[in-house]
RNA sequence: GUGGGCGUAGCUCAAUGGUUAGAGCACUGGACUGUGGCUCCAGGGGUUGGGGGUUCGAGUCCCCUCGCUCACCCCA
């Protein structure tokens, strides 16, 4: 084989990608109601636009972006999330100035330079959302009712929905310092990873697996403790926003966050059913990103749902079903030909689906195509069946069969 | 970036260091001249991922390399 596919990016597939299509209308049909309008941003923006927002040190940005120059010398990402190019567009098409709060969806590939396994790819799709202009709590719980409602009619159960707060700039730096001057009496239970984590990004240290820094995390200080009144009050409005829309929850103290720009509220979904990589979809508050890209001071939240994941569990829980023809001509002689081609034609711009032998091979040869093929009916056309002006049909199911008049094919077909 | 597992036909897999690398499924045709599926028969299809080495002899053993995959890391 001469050419092979970058690693970690794919071909998507029939009848797989019915399953996509389905996805896709789900989400421009259920999102519609919450009053959600589509965005369709650039893949690729200046490079400074995901590293100022993302985070200058986080790995994403360290060492994940798919960064190259242009032939002007500047530099361009492939976008590795859709939030930052979101931000851009809402400023620089001067979207503050609608009627808040704006709300919008976009659906399509991100790029990430990381080592694919189970549930992450160098090319994967997201479904994300952002709204800017309402920092009331209960547009948090609104965003979550609605994902909740999403992935409820997606059919895919077993999930747990996790939400936390991380502050805001005031109150996180303090929970920092706490949190380092802990980790700094601890330094020599902590795991290798955990010491680097301890200086990159010490929250993360909450999160590890090894059996040492989890109980460590038993006696560290907790980021609910150290939130000022107006984060506290945030988050406990949203608890009993939540609890009033019925929508199951777990508060989760440990849980991290991999951007700079979230504030306060931040939540996740995860699935047993998908390996190492669990997350289904992901999101938070960042209240002041809008401020930061140059635009006026606007509270905002998003998330993203990983659609590779989802499809995997969509998959396992029912499977693809292939769509078939419903007509597959077989024809002996020239006329029967000339007649299947032309009525072919007239019943596919009636939206029939119709499958033609070209072959010229033996009926039972074009009949087993036609079985290969799954199509409901064979349309088998011989002279006797052109002299008396009918089709002869089979249902290919249960071998029944009989004639139909050439008049009377679309009444026979239930089409109009 | 680190570690484990796996690379043989389109797919799933056999083959103790020893003939010309096989089977099932799939594909094409026939048995069955205008009736599919079931059965039987036949056919096409391979650089055993690539390179080097050991050996009288390598799909099999060793080294390198590439790819896939899972996990770590990180995340959707």
């Amino acid at each position: 084989m001469k050419y092979r596919a970058i690693k970690g990016v794919r071909d998507l597939l029939p009848p797989e990608v019915n399953l996509w299509q389905e996805v896709e209308s789900l989400t421009r049909r259920f999102f519609a109601s919450y009053g959600y309008r589509e965005m369709r941003p650039p893949v690729m923006e200046f490079t400074e636009v995901f590293s100022r927002s993302i985070g200058e040190t986080t790995d994403i940005v360290e060492k994940e972006m798919y960064t190259f120059h242009d032939r002007a010398g500047r530099s361009i990402t492939l976008r590795p999330e859709g939030t930052a190019p979101v931000v851009r567009a809402y400023i620089q098409n001067h979207l503050y100035t609608l009627p808040s709060p704006q709300k919008y969806y976009y659906i399509g590939p991100m790029f990430r330079y990381e080592r694919p396994q189970k549930g992450r790819l160098r090319q994967f799709h997201q479904i994300g959302v952002e709204a800017f202009g309402e920092k009331d709590p209960r547009m948090d719980a609104e965003m979550l009712d609605m994902l909740r409602g999403f992935l409820e009619r997606a059919g895919i159960e077993g999930l747990t929905f996790e939400v936390n707060s991380i502050g805001c700039e005031v109150c996180r730096p303090a929970y920092r310092e706490a949190l380092l001057g802990f980790l700094g009496e601890e330094l020599g239970s902590l795991c290798p990873d955990c010491l680097r984590r301890y200086r990159v990004n010490p929250l993360r240290v909450l999160d590890c697996k090894a059996e040492g820094c989890r109980s460590l995390r038993e006696r560290a200080p907790r980021i609910g403790e150290y939130l000022c009144t107006g984060c506290a009050g945030h988050f406990e409005a949203l608890r009993g926003h939540l609890d009033a829309l019925r929508i199951p929850f777990r508060v989760n103290q440990a849980m991290v966050r991999g951007l700079d720009y979230y504030r306060r509220t931040i939540f996740e979904v995860t699935s047993e059913a998908l390996g190492s990589q669990d997350a289904v979809a992901a999101g938070g508050r960042y209240d002041r990103l809008v401020e930061e890209f140059g635009g006026p001071p606007t509270p905002a939240l998003g998330f993203a749902i990983g659609m590779e994941r989802l499809v995997m569990l969509i998959m396992e829980r029912r499977g693809v079903k292939e769509p078939v023809p419903e007509v597959y001509f077989v024809t002996i002689g020239k006329e029967a030909e000339a007649l299947s081609f032309r009525l072919a034609s007239e019943m596919r711009g009636r939206g029939v689906w119709v499958e033609l032998d070209y072959s010229g091979a033996s009926l039972r040869s074009q009949l087993r195509k036609a079985d290969r093929h799954g199509a409901r009916y064979a349309f088998i056309i011989g002279e006797e069946e052109i002299s008396a002006g009918v089709v002869r049909y089979k249902r290919l199911s249960d071998g029944e069969q009989g004639e139909v008049r050439i008049e009377g094919i679309y009444r026979f077909l239930g089409v109009e």
